[in-house]
DNA sequence: CAATTTTCTTAACCTAGTTTAAGTGGTGCT
DNA sequence: AGCACCACTTAAACTAGGTTAAGAAAATTG
Protein backbone atom coordinates (compact mmCIF):
# COMPACT_ATOMS: atom_id res chain seq x y z
CA UNK A 1 0.00 0.00 0.00
CA UNK A 2 1.30 4.12 0.65
CA UNK A 3 4.94 3.96 1.28
CA UNK A 4 6.74 5.93 3.77
CA UNK A 5 10.02 6.89 3.06
CA UNK A 6 12.77 8.14 5.05
CA UNK A 7 13.66 11.59 5.53
CA UNK A 8 17.19 11.43 4.65
CA UNK A 9 16.03 10.30 0.95
CA UNK A 10 13.48 12.56 0.08
CA UNK A 11 13.86 15.64 -2.17
CA UNK A 12 12.06 18.25 -0.79
CA UNK A 13 13.98 20.83 -3.39
CA UNK A 14 10.30 21.57 -5.42
CA UNK A 15 8.34 22.57 -2.01
CA UNK A 16 11.87 25.08 -0.73
CA UNK A 17 11.97 26.63 -4.17
CA UNK A 18 8.12 27.41 -4.17
CA UNK A 19 8.30 28.34 -0.65
CA UNK A 20 11.46 30.69 -1.03
CA UNK A 21 9.84 32.49 -3.69
CA UNK A 22 7.70 34.08 -0.95
CA UNK A 23 9.82 34.24 1.92
CA UNK A 24 13.51 33.55 2.79
CA UNK A 25 14.57 29.90 3.89
CA UNK A 26 17.63 29.53 5.72
CA UNK A 27 19.71 26.20 6.22
CA UNK A 28 18.02 25.45 9.65
CA UNK A 29 14.72 26.15 8.32
CA UNK A 30 15.52 24.16 5.60
CA UNK A 31 16.25 20.90 7.59
CA UNK A 32 13.58 21.68 9.61
CA UNK A 33 10.48 21.85 6.95
CA UNK A 34 12.55 18.52 5.52
CA UNK A 35 12.17 16.90 8.97
CA UNK A 36 8.19 18.02 9.42
CA UNK A 37 6.88 16.44 6.26
CA UNK A 38 6.22 12.58 5.61
CA UNK A 39 6.99 11.35 2.27
CA UNK A 40 4.58 9.06 1.11
CA UNK A 41 4.80 7.56 -2.50
CA UNK A 42 0.88 6.79 -3.83
CA UNK A 43 0.09 4.24 -6.48
CA UNK A 44 -2.25 4.83 -9.02
CA UNK A 45 -5.81 4.55 -7.77
CA UNK A 46 -4.83 4.71 -3.99
CA UNK A 47 -6.84 7.36 -1.86
CA UNK A 48 -5.27 10.13 0.17
CA UNK A 49 -8.56 11.16 1.59
CA UNK A 50 -11.77 9.64 2.23
CA UNK A 51 -15.47 11.13 2.77
CA UNK A 52 -15.88 10.95 7.20
CA UNK A 53 -12.33 10.45 8.23
CA UNK A 54 -10.51 13.28 9.64
CA UNK A 55 -8.32 14.99 7.58
CA UNK A 56 -4.41 13.31 7.56
CA UNK A 57 -2.92 16.79 6.82
CA UNK A 58 -2.26 19.42 4.12
CA UNK A 59 -0.77 18.06 0.84
CA UNK A 60 2.15 19.28 -1.14
CA UNK A 61 2.29 17.04 -4.73
CA UNK A 62 5.99 16.52 -5.31
CA UNK A 63 4.91 14.74 -8.57
CA UNK A 64 2.06 12.67 -10.26
CA UNK A 65 -1.72 13.94 -9.92
CA UNK A 66 -4.63 13.90 -7.66
CA UNK A 67 -8.20 14.65 -7.85
CA UNK A 68 -10.61 15.65 -4.90
CA UNK A 69 -14.44 14.79 -5.14
CA UNK A 70 -17.05 15.18 -3.12
CA UNK A 71 -20.24 12.93 -2.80
CA UNK A 72 -23.82 14.11 -2.86
CA UNK A 73 -26.93 12.40 -1.20
CA UNK A 74 -27.54 11.17 -4.43
CA UNK A 75 -24.26 9.02 -4.03
CA UNK A 76 -23.24 11.65 -7.48
CA UNK A 77 -19.61 12.22 -6.83
CA UNK A 78 -18.87 15.97 -8.10
CA UNK A 79 -14.80 16.69 -8.91
CA UNK A 80 -13.90 19.67 -6.93
CA UNK A 81 -10.22 19.95 -8.27
CA UNK A 82 -7.25 18.20 -10.35
CA UNK A 83 -4.11 18.70 -8.56
CA UNK A 84 -0.70 18.35 -10.04
CA UNK A 85 3.04 18.47 -9.14
CA UNK A 86 3.42 21.60 -7.16
CA UNK A 87 0.12 21.85 -6.14
CA UNK A 88 -1.16 21.97 -2.41
CA UNK A 89 -4.24 20.38 -1.95
CA UNK A 90 -6.51 18.63 1.41
CA UNK A 91 -9.46 18.97 2.90
CA UNK A 92 -9.09 22.79 4.73
CA UNK A 93 -12.14 22.54 6.68
CA UNK A 94 -11.58 18.97 8.03
CA UNK A 95 -7.90 19.49 8.64
CA UNK A 96 -8.01 22.82 10.65
CA UNK A 97 -11.25 21.98 12.62
CA UNK A 98 -10.71 18.51 13.41
CA UNK A 99 -13.55 17.05 11.66
CA UNK A 100 -14.77 14.24 9.27
CA UNK A 101 -13.98 15.17 5.92
CA UNK A 102 -16.60 15.73 3.20
CA UNK A 103 -14.34 14.89 0.24
CA UNK A 104 -12.57 12.00 -1.32
CA UNK A 105 -9.02 12.35 -2.69
CA UNK A 106 -7.49 9.71 -5.29
CA UNK A 107 -4.26 9.33 -6.92
CA UNK A 108 -5.03 9.66 -10.65
CA UNK A 109 -0.98 8.36 -11.60
CA UNK A 110 1.42 7.54 -9.59
CA UNK A 111 2.31 9.96 -6.98
CA UNK A 112 4.87 11.69 -4.65
CA UNK A 113 3.49 13.55 -2.02
CA UNK A 114 4.52 15.55 1.22
CA UNK A 115 2.31 15.25 4.30
CA UNK A 116 2.17 18.35 6.86
CA UNK A 117 0.07 16.97 10.02
CA UNK A 118 -1.92 19.57 11.68
CA UNK A 119 0.22 19.44 14.64
CA UNK A 120 3.04 19.82 12.52
CA UNK A 121 1.73 22.80 10.63
CA UNK A 122 1.12 24.72 13.64
CA UNK A 123 4.16 23.79 15.41
CA UNK A 124 5.96 24.96 12.27
CA UNK A 125 4.42 28.57 12.54
CA UNK A 126 4.43 28.92 15.94
CA UNK A 127 8.34 28.26 16.09
CA UNK A 128 9.00 30.47 12.17
CA UNK A 129 5.99 32.48 11.88
CA UNK A 130 7.88 33.59 8.76
CA UNK A 131 6.13 30.92 6.98
CA UNK A 132 2.90 32.34 7.36
CA UNK A 133 3.45 34.77 4.93
CA UNK A 134 3.54 31.52 2.87
CA UNK A 135 0.37 30.19 3.47
CA UNK A 136 -1.16 33.61 3.22
CA UNK A 137 -0.15 34.09 0.02
CA UNK A 138 -0.91 30.54 -1.24
CA UNK A 139 -4.74 30.83 -0.06
CA UNK A 140 -4.69 34.15 -1.22
CA UNK A 141 -3.80 33.17 -5.16
CA UNK A 142 -6.22 30.08 -4.11
CA UNK A 143 -9.03 32.04 -2.93
CA UNK A 144 -8.83 34.20 -6.83
CA UNK A 145 -8.72 30.70 -8.72
CA UNK A 146 -11.63 29.99 -6.62
CA UNK A 147 -13.51 32.84 -7.74
CA UNK A 148 -12.46 32.21 -10.91
CA UNK A 149 -14.15 28.90 -11.04
CA UNK A 150 -17.33 30.18 -9.95
CA UNK A 151 -17.66 33.06 -12.67
CA UNK A 152 -17.01 30.13 -14.87
CA UNK A 153 -19.35 28.19 -13.46
CA UNK A 154 -22.37 30.65 -13.36
CA UNK A 155 -21.24 32.36 -16.97
CA UNK A 156 -20.13 30.12 -19.36
CA UNK A 157 -21.84 26.82 -21.56
CA UNK A 158 -20.68 23.14 -20.84
CA UNK A 159 -18.91 23.50 -24.08
CA UNK A 160 -16.79 26.76 -23.39
CA UNK A 161 -16.25 25.20 -19.94
CA UNK A 162 -14.59 22.49 -21.63
CA UNK A 163 -12.05 24.63 -23.59
CA UNK A 164 -10.93 26.28 -20.77
CA UNK A 165 -10.94 23.39 -18.63
CA UNK A 166 -8.40 22.08 -21.89
CA UNK A 167 -6.34 25.16 -21.81
CA UNK A 168 -5.80 24.85 -18.17
CA UNK A 169 -5.21 21.00 -17.91
CA UNK A 170 -3.60 20.61 -21.57
CA UNK A 171 -1.87 17.21 -20.87
CA UNK A 172 -4.75 15.78 -18.06
CA UNK A 173 -7.41 14.79 -21.09
CA UNK A 174 -5.30 12.00 -22.39
CA UNK A 175 -4.69 10.28 -18.69
CA UNK A 176 -8.04 11.09 -16.93
CA UNK A 177 -11.19 8.87 -17.73
CA UNK A 178 -13.49 11.51 -19.36
CA UNK A 179 -16.11 10.80 -16.91
CA UNK A 180 -14.11 12.70 -13.95
CA UNK A 181 -13.63 15.72 -16.91
CA UNK A 182 -17.34 15.75 -17.49
CA UNK A 183 -17.94 15.60 -13.38
CA UNK A 184 -15.47 18.57 -12.77
CA UNK A 185 -17.17 20.35 -15.68
CA UNK A 186 -20.99 19.92 -14.04
CA UNK A 187 -21.82 17.88 -17.04
CA UNK A 188 -22.34 13.94 -17.42
CA UNK A 189 -20.03 12.15 -19.47
CA UNK A 190 -23.04 11.70 -21.95
CA UNK A 191 -23.53 15.23 -22.94
CA UNK A 192 -19.33 15.46 -22.90
CA UNK A 193 -19.12 13.24 -25.26
CA UNK A 194 -22.09 14.84 -27.85
CA UNK A 195 -19.94 18.05 -27.40
CA UNK A 196 -16.78 16.57 -28.66
CA UNK A 197 -18.69 14.96 -30.92
CA UNK A 198 -19.77 18.14 -32.45
CA UNK A 199 -16.43 19.78 -32.15
CA UNK A 200 -14.67 16.99 -34.49
CA UNK B 1 -20.70 61.70 -3.03
CA UNK B 2 -18.18 58.80 -1.03
CA UNK B 3 -16.82 60.90 2.14
CA UNK B 4 -13.72 60.37 4.52
CA UNK B 5 -13.93 60.66 8.29
CA UNK B 6 -11.41 62.13 10.10
CA UNK B 7 -9.40 59.07 11.57
CA UNK B 8 -10.08 60.32 15.22
CA UNK B 9 -13.74 59.74 14.79
CA UNK B 10 -13.30 56.31 13.30
CA UNK B 11 -14.32 53.25 15.48
CA UNK B 12 -11.74 50.34 15.03
CA UNK B 13 -13.38 48.42 17.53
CA UNK B 14 -15.00 45.67 16.04
CA UNK B 15 -12.23 45.52 13.72
CA UNK B 16 -9.67 45.27 15.84
CA UNK B 17 -11.56 42.65 17.62
CA UNK B 18 -12.20 40.39 14.61
CA UNK B 19 -7.67 40.80 14.31
CA UNK B 20 -7.56 39.64 18.16
CA UNK B 21 -9.51 36.60 17.05
CA UNK B 22 -6.23 35.45 16.03
CA UNK B 23 -3.71 37.77 16.76
CA UNK B 24 -2.67 39.63 20.14
CA UNK B 25 -2.78 43.35 19.32
CA UNK B 26 -0.68 45.58 21.66
CA UNK B 27 -1.93 49.19 21.85
CA UNK B 28 0.83 50.46 19.71
CA UNK B 29 0.05 48.44 17.31
CA UNK B 30 -4.10 49.33 17.59
CA UNK B 31 -2.99 53.05 16.68
CA UNK B 32 -0.86 51.68 13.92
CA UNK B 33 -3.72 49.67 12.13
CA UNK B 34 -6.28 52.55 12.74
CA UNK B 35 -3.86 55.16 11.16
CA UNK B 36 -3.83 52.93 8.26
CA UNK B 37 -7.14 52.32 6.81
CA UNK B 38 -9.33 54.85 5.50
CA UNK B 39 -12.76 55.35 6.87
CA UNK B 40 -15.42 55.74 4.04
CA UNK B 41 -19.11 56.06 4.20
CA UNK B 42 -20.96 54.87 1.17
CA UNK B 43 -24.60 55.30 0.10
CA UNK B 44 -26.64 52.75 -1.11
CA UNK B 45 -26.26 52.77 -4.60
CA UNK B 46 -23.09 54.09 -4.91
CA UNK B 47 -19.89 52.06 -6.32
CA UNK B 48 -16.60 50.64 -4.43
CA UNK B 49 -14.93 49.26 -7.17
CA UNK B 50 -15.68 49.35 -11.22
CA UNK B 51 -14.97 47.18 -13.90
CA UNK B 52 -11.70 48.05 -15.53
CA UNK B 53 -9.91 50.40 -12.61
CA UNK B 54 -7.64 49.09 -10.29
CA UNK B 55 -8.79 48.33 -7.54
CA UNK B 56 -8.62 51.06 -4.84
CA UNK B 57 -8.07 48.25 -1.94
CA UNK B 58 -8.97 45.76 0.25
CA UNK B 59 -12.43 46.63 2.81
CA UNK B 60 -13.77 45.94 5.67
CA UNK B 61 -17.22 46.83 5.89
CA UNK B 62 -17.82 47.92 9.37
CA UNK B 63 -21.51 48.15 8.97
CA UNK B 64 -24.22 48.01 6.54
CA UNK B 65 -23.74 45.60 3.10
CA UNK B 66 -22.28 45.44 -0.21
CA UNK B 67 -22.57 43.73 -2.99
CA UNK B 68 -19.94 42.15 -5.89
CA UNK B 69 -20.54 40.92 -9.44
CA UNK B 70 -19.20 40.20 -12.30
CA UNK B 71 -20.26 41.80 -16.41
CA UNK B 72 -19.90 39.00 -19.08
CA UNK B 73 -19.47 39.71 -22.74
CA UNK B 74 -23.35 39.48 -23.40
CA UNK B 75 -23.47 42.33 -21.07
CA UNK B 76 -25.11 39.99 -18.18
CA UNK B 77 -24.33 40.73 -14.31
CA UNK B 78 -23.41 37.34 -11.98
CA UNK B 79 -23.77 38.19 -8.62
CA UNK B 80 -20.44 36.49 -6.73
CA UNK B 81 -20.95 37.50 -3.18
CA UNK B 82 -23.27 39.83 -1.07
CA UNK B 83 -20.88 40.88 2.06
CA UNK B 84 -22.23 42.36 5.22
CA UNK B 85 -20.85 43.88 8.10
CA UNK B 86 -17.62 42.16 9.48
CA UNK B 87 -16.51 40.77 6.44
CA UNK B 88 -13.86 41.72 4.20
CA UNK B 89 -14.32 42.16 0.54
CA UNK B 90 -12.62 43.65 -2.93
CA UNK B 91 -10.63 42.38 -5.72
CA UNK B 92 -8.19 40.47 -4.71
CA UNK B 93 -6.66 39.56 -8.30
CA UNK B 94 -6.62 43.50 -8.78
CA UNK B 95 -5.22 44.96 -5.54
CA UNK B 96 -2.46 42.61 -5.66
CA UNK B 97 -0.92 42.37 -9.08
CA UNK B 98 -2.45 46.52 -9.17
CA UNK B 99 -4.30 45.06 -12.89
CA UNK B 100 -7.78 46.71 -13.84
CA UNK B 101 -10.26 45.17 -11.73
CA UNK B 102 -13.07 42.78 -13.65
CA UNK B 103 -15.56 43.12 -11.04
CA UNK B 104 -18.02 45.91 -9.98
CA UNK B 105 -18.68 46.32 -5.92
CA UNK B 106 -21.94 48.64 -5.17
CA UNK B 107 -23.92 49.13 -1.72
CA UNK B 108 -26.47 47.49 -0.80
CA UNK B 109 -27.47 49.76 2.04
CA UNK B 110 -25.72 52.79 3.27
CA UNK B 111 -22.49 51.47 4.78
CA UNK B 112 -19.59 52.34 6.72
CA UNK B 113 -16.35 50.70 5.00
CA UNK B 114 -12.70 50.56 5.88
CA UNK B 115 -10.12 50.79 3.36
CA UNK B 116 -7.10 49.16 3.21
CA UNK B 117 -4.53 50.47 0.46
CA UNK B 118 -2.00 47.85 -1.01
CA UNK B 119 0.62 49.99 -0.33
CA UNK B 120 -0.52 50.27 3.41
CA UNK B 121 -1.22 46.24 3.54
CA UNK B 122 2.39 45.91 2.56
CA UNK B 123 3.71 48.46 4.87
CA UNK B 124 1.69 46.45 7.93
CA UNK B 125 2.93 43.70 6.66
CA UNK B 126 6.45 44.44 6.64
CA UNK B 127 6.58 46.67 10.04
CA UNK B 128 4.33 43.70 12.07
CA UNK B 129 4.53 40.56 10.29
CA UNK B 130 2.84 38.94 12.98
CA UNK B 131 -0.56 40.06 11.12
CA UNK B 132 0.33 38.05 8.08
CA UNK B 133 -1.50 35.26 10.46
CA UNK B 134 -4.99 37.04 10.84
CA UNK B 135 -4.98 37.16 6.99
CA UNK B 136 -3.66 33.70 6.54
CA UNK B 137 -6.71 32.61 8.48
CA UNK B 138 -9.22 34.87 6.82
CA UNK B 139 -8.25 33.58 3.60
CA UNK B 140 -7.90 29.90 4.57
CA UNK B 141 -11.43 30.05 5.94
CA UNK B 142 -12.93 32.35 2.66
CA UNK B 143 -11.39 29.68 0.58
CA UNK B 144 -13.26 27.04 2.28
CA UNK B 145 -16.56 28.82 2.03
CA UNK B 146 -15.56 29.15 -1.42
CA UNK B 147 -15.66 25.42 -2.28
CA UNK B 148 -18.92 24.80 -0.79
CA UNK B 149 -20.45 27.47 -2.75
CA UNK B 150 -18.77 25.54 -5.81
CA UNK B 151 -20.16 22.15 -4.57
CA UNK B 152 -23.42 23.24 -4.13
CA UNK B 153 -23.45 25.34 -7.58
CA UNK B 154 -22.45 21.12 -8.92
CA UNK B 155 -24.98 19.52 -6.81
CA UNK B 156 -27.68 21.44 -5.74
CA UNK B 157 -30.85 22.25 -7.92
CA UNK B 158 -31.74 25.79 -7.92
CA UNK B 159 -34.49 25.43 -5.48
CA UNK B 160 -32.10 24.09 -2.96
CA UNK B 161 -29.65 26.50 -3.70
CA UNK B 162 -32.51 29.23 -2.95
CA UNK B 163 -32.99 27.77 0.62
CA UNK B 164 -29.68 27.87 1.18
CA UNK B 165 -28.99 31.15 0.39
CA UNK B 166 -32.09 32.35 3.01
CA UNK B 167 -30.36 30.02 5.33
CA UNK B 168 -26.85 32.06 5.34
CA UNK B 169 -28.26 35.03 4.74
CA UNK B 170 -31.47 35.35 6.52
CA UNK B 171 -31.94 38.89 6.44
CA UNK B 172 -30.65 40.02 2.81
CA UNK B 173 -34.25 38.93 1.27
CA UNK B 174 -35.91 41.65 2.66
CA UNK B 175 -33.65 44.67 1.14
CA UNK B 176 -32.06 42.71 -1.81
CA UNK B 177 -33.75 43.02 -5.09
CA UNK B 178 -34.63 39.54 -6.23
CA UNK B 179 -33.14 39.98 -9.58
CA UNK B 180 -29.93 40.61 -7.85
CA UNK B 181 -30.77 37.09 -5.20
CA UNK B 182 -31.55 35.46 -8.73
CA UNK B 183 -28.38 36.07 -10.44
CA UNK B 184 -26.20 35.24 -7.04
CA UNK B 185 -28.02 31.84 -7.50
CA UNK B 186 -27.07 31.55 -10.94
CA UNK B 187 -30.61 31.62 -11.96
CA UNK B 188 -33.15 34.19 -14.22
CA UNK B 189 -35.39 36.01 -12.26
CA UNK B 190 -38.19 34.89 -13.57
CA UNK B 191 -37.13 31.51 -12.82
CA UNK B 192 -37.12 32.85 -9.05
CA UNK B 193 -40.03 33.85 -8.99
CA UNK B 194 -41.55 30.56 -10.10
CA UNK B 195 -39.72 28.95 -7.74
CA UNK B 196 -41.07 31.11 -4.72
CA UNK B 197 -45.13 30.59 -6.44
CA UNK B 198 -44.70 26.92 -6.10
CA UNK B 199 -43.29 27.25 -2.42
CA UNK B 200 -46.30 28.90 -0.92
C1' DC C 1 -50.62 62.75 -7.07
C1' DA C 2 -49.86 61.70 -11.81
C1' DA C 3 -45.99 60.15 -14.54
C1' DT C 4 -42.25 57.29 -15.12
C1' DT C 5 -39.23 53.83 -14.08
C1' DT C 6 -38.06 49.76 -11.84
C1' DT C 7 -39.28 45.32 -9.70
C1' DC C 8 -41.84 41.29 -9.80
C1' DT C 9 -45.07 37.96 -11.77
C1' DT C 10 -47.37 34.99 -15.20
C1' DA C 11 -47.59 32.24 -19.07
C1' DA C 12 -46.33 30.17 -23.62
C1' DC C 13 -42.76 28.44 -25.95
C1' DC C 14 -37.83 27.00 -26.38
C1' DT C 15 -33.16 24.72 -25.44
C1' DA C 16 -29.16 23.04 -22.93
C1' DG C 17 -28.34 19.40 -20.55
C1' DT C 18 -30.25 14.80 -18.16
C1' DT C 19 -32.00 10.14 -18.10
C1' DT C 20 -32.38 5.78 -19.64
C1' DA C 21 -31.09 2.25 -22.32
C1' DA C 22 -28.52 -0.14 -25.64
C1' DG C 23 -24.25 -0.95 -28.11
C1' DT C 24 -18.97 -0.85 -29.06
C1' DG C 25 -14.30 -1.61 -28.09
C1' DG C 26 -10.51 -2.37 -24.95
C1' DT C 27 -8.29 -4.85 -21.04
C1' DG C 28 -7.54 -7.95 -17.50
C1' DC C 29 -8.62 -12.54 -15.37
C1' DT C 30 -9.02 -17.53 -15.29
C1' DA D 1 -10.67 -18.55 -25.63
C1' DG D 2 -14.38 -16.81 -22.85
C1' DC D 3 -16.13 -13.80 -19.42
C1' DA D 4 -16.54 -9.75 -16.82
C1' DC D 5 -15.62 -5.10 -16.35
C1' DC D 6 -14.67 -0.48 -17.68
C1' DA D 7 -14.65 3.71 -20.61
C1' DC D 8 -16.94 5.72 -24.08
C1' DT D 9 -20.62 6.58 -27.63
C1' DT D 10 -25.34 7.07 -29.68
C1' DA D 11 -29.91 8.13 -29.66
C1' DA D 12 -34.71 8.96 -28.01
C1' DA D 13 -37.57 10.83 -24.49
C1' DC D 14 -37.62 14.06 -20.92
C1' DT D 15 -36.97 18.13 -17.59
C1' DA D 16 -34.87 22.04 -15.34
C1' DG D 17 -34.33 26.26 -16.35
C1' DG D 18 -34.10 30.11 -20.14
C1' DT D 19 -36.45 33.45 -23.39
C1' DT D 20 -39.75 36.48 -24.77
C1' DA D 21 -43.38 39.31 -24.01
C1' DA D 22 -46.95 41.36 -21.49
C1' DG D 23 -49.04 43.12 -17.44
C1' DA D 24 -49.36 44.25 -12.27
C1' DA D 25 -47.38 46.26 -8.37
C1' DA D 26 -44.23 49.03 -6.14
C1' DA D 27 -40.94 52.69 -5.75
C1' DT D 28 -39.06 57.29 -7.54
C1' DT D 29 -39.55 61.46 -9.47
C1' DG D 30 -41.40 65.89 -10.92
Amino acid sequence: MIKFVNQFIMDTSNLINSISKYVSVEEVERLYLSSLFLTMQIRQGEFTEKTGNISKGFIYINSGCLMTYFTDKQATDHVIQFATAGWWTGDLHSFTNTTPSIYTSKALADSEIFLLQKNDMDQLLQRFPKFERYFRIIFQNSLITHQHRIIQNLSASAEERYLQFQEKYPSLEQYVPLKYIASYLGITPEFLSKIRRRRS
